[in-house]
DNA sequence: ATTTATCGGTAGTATTACTACACAAGTGAT
DNA sequence: ATCACTTGTGTAGTAATACTACCGATAAAT
């Protein structure tokens, strides 16, 4: 007769999670896995959410008293969620509290006062840019830089609110150490794209990644035997269309009011970018570029 | 003979710093106060600073040990600089250490790997953001949002990455609801402030806000009767010259190799703005921006 | 309705942070 | 140079806190 395979399988493990936050932020953990608490844990996780500066800075005691349940039982609540403690998930707390509380929990409304409005809004750009940065796959950048250094000159591409990012990194050229080239309009670009050459490296950048132009002007550049590097907010298709990709990950920018967070998180990559393949051109390139930043000064301040 | 003033003078008060973080940076404040720790505090300090996060997850014991010091005196180590003691101090550490380590201790190197660089800028950049964040004036921006919302048409100008951002901010029209205009060219922008009338608002953006022909198309402008807002990164002379200044204080990009944090502080307050002034715009403008929204996404895939 | 498994609280224990005290080292004055 | 005195550091003890083992209650399943 057939044996049902062993009953502890039912326990493979609690949570494949870390200890430490490389993962999703905290409370947005609270929230998904807020079903599969006990009755008397979700009561502490409501806590929690609602007043986490309180949870910080309380003993055991004084939080199961709020929550009107027991000690053990935050206790439990604790490791529920794959913790090492009551100390390991304060700490935790803490970390994700100092990038704001995230922005799923704390929506603009059109009521706020400007003061209330202002912390919303830098919480929730932190919180983007703390995720774009663990969700961002170095290898991409190194094979990002790796063609760039190589470069003959640079063409960054972009509508709305990316082509002024693009505008942004064409004026880091100093730091590219090529021409680079960052056309406005529709036509201009796919102008430069069509007379790129095997030298050329196009960046595209598009947030949707699903922009038809961009993907038309990515085919003609690499028809041309140029390289295309994508910067883009997740799959679509544009990313089959390039040599590398380079995903920035923020949060979804479902709610109208909140301003669009990718354009900072794709600065940023840019940033890196430029200063990574200045320093590979190695320690005479970077002499040129100080020397124009000294002169830069006297010529802003008119001496 | 003359008596000296009571001992009791020399204590007045520790620290005016409050518990939590609304001052310097924790690593920041542990390297300026170094001075006057004791001998055996000043081991604690630099084994925190060596290895922050090992202190994090340890307790008071390990640290001692770790230092080569008795426990009490990592008690006063905390104590010392402000902190109730030693939980409040791990707590207020792993807050910094959520935003990176900070720029300071971690400058650029030629020879960093990619990995390496990315977290060193990402780190500077939360950084900077957060102390953007906590030396912003709201009251400023409510004077900015007041006159922005009465205006009948918008300037913004700045020169290099100040004009791109001006671009940006000129690229949220609808939001704002008037007419935005961001000209590239020093000239164009003279003639533009020049032209300006009693209805028109001109956001000058320098970080150094000593560009001298900002500072005189502020004055032309005013001369004209519109109102003037700067955004700036500091005390300047291009700030005596307007009606409001919204200060956006960044870390100071004194190694050339960190990429300028201050554009993005400055974008986060321009997305400030907008929203600010959308909200107060009242329910009706807010449609019209979201069937605008709407729209465009249906533009950008070519449907 | 009874058994069974899951859940929540009470009581106890081992750590851990914190404090009072005493010794050592450095400093200034007689 | 020696002595009083301040300052700094460690030892020992205490109160608190986090964590654990256990048992009663409650809900679910048969």
């Amino acid at each position: 007769m057939y044996e049902p395979p062993p009953a502890t399988l039912a326990a493979p493990e609690s949570l494949p999670v870390p200890t430490m936050g490389s993962g999703e932020p905290l409370l947005q953990r609270l929230a998904s896995e807020f079903g599969s608490l006990r009755k008397s844990e979700r009561k502490v996780a409501v806590m929690v959410a609602e007043n986490p500066e309180f949870f910080m800075h309380s003993t055991m005691a004084a939080v199961a008293e709020a929550a009107g349940v027991s000690e053990p039982t935050v206790m439990r609540f604790c490791t529920s969620l794959g913790f090492d403690g009551f100390q390991s998930f304060k700490i935790n707390l803490a970390q994700t509290l100092a990038l704001g509380i995230p922005a799923t929990h704390s929506a603009i409304n059109d009521d706020d006062s400007i003061p209330e409005l202002t912390t919303k809004i830098f919480d929730h750009t932190l919180t983007s840019l703390d995720r774009a940065r663990r969700n961002l796959d170095t290898r991409q950048i190194e094979s990002a830089v790796a063609m760039l250094v190589t470069a003959s000159n640079i063409i960054f591409i972009g509508f709305g609110a990316s082509g002024i990012v693009a505008q942004d990194a064409a004026q880091k050229f100093p730091l590219f150490g090529v021409p680079c080239l960052a056309p406005i309009d529709a036509h201009q670009q796919f102008m430069a794209a069509s007379s790129s050459t095997p030298g050329t490296v196009l960046v595209v950048i598009s947030n949707t990644g699903r922009t038809k132009p961009l993907i038309e002007m990515a085919r003609q550049a690499k028809r041309n035997g140029a390289s295309v590097i994508a910067i883009a907010g997740g799959d679509a298709p544009l990313l089959s269309e390039t040599d590398v990709n380079i995903v920035v990950k923020t949060f979804d920018d479902t709610d109208f009011y909140t301003p669009t967070v990718s354009r900072l998180a794709v600065l940023v990559v840019i940033d890196i970018l430029a200063t990574s393949v200045a320093t590979g051109r190695g320690p005479e390139h970077l002499g040129r570029v100080r020397a124009m930043k000294h002169d830069l000064t006297s010529f802003r301040n008119g001496d």
